[in-house]
DNA sequence: ACGTTGTTTGGCTATTTGACCAAATAGGCA
DNA sequence: TGCCTATTTGGTCAAATAGCCAAACAACGT
């Protein structure tokens, strides 16, 4: 692996591990609805807001999520949708696992 | 978050964690051309042998590599090629990062 | 200015991950 | 059988991650 090499499969990494955890996931499909703001989301993933808010920290340094202050509030958008297409990716996995399954 | 939805996500995150790692995502790559065993991939690499097989092991787990012993080697190729979209996804992401950095 | 609400940050602990080495295992081939 | 090559497994250590709590910040309304 070149160091050229190396520096992009690092690149690519730092998203992808931005992706690996369910939370995030499911953060990024709510917001894929609409806005939300931290108290919101933390009200539907049931943990602690400060566990809330470093995961939307982590979406947020990987360019995933965007943050705007309204008022008393932060609230979080997709940054851009074409993360939503990594849903299907997964789930194309998924899938594609039960069929192999099937043939066995 | 719904015990069904808790159950979805994490089984997502469990194959989106598989992704979440230079090495590997190296690996599906070059497993992309072609076929190649342990000890192939563990000279492109440039790790111990130990390494890339535990890595190799996690991708299998994931579904995304199939293993077939051939003579004295083990050979690893995709599973399903429809990880390989999950490369575009990451690099539409930073690509739109680096756009919108362009704006500011 | 003060209290209230919403959010982030720092500190701590527990768990997981990734790397290497050494040892065990598996399959050829002499 | 015994050696050799290829691969996996187990152990250990360091670093990264994730969770919670408490404290600090920020912005609103009174």
């Amino acid at each position: 692996m070149t160091d050229i090499e190396k520096r992009k499969y690092d690149e690519l990494a730092r998203i992808s591990k931005a992706l690996a955890h369910a939370t995030r996931l499911y953060i990024i499909h709510k917001l894929d609805e609409q806005e939300y703001c931290v108290k919101e989301l933390t009200e539907m993933i049931g943990a602690d807001i400060s566990t809330v808010s470093k995961h939307l920290t982590v979406l947020k340094n990987a360019g995933i999520i965007i943050d705007k202050k309204r008022g008393n509030c932060v609230y979080y958008k997709l940054q851009c949708r074409c993360v939503l297409s990594m849903f299907s990716c997964l789930t194309n996995v998924i899938d594609s696992n039960k069929d192999k399954m099937n043939f066995t």
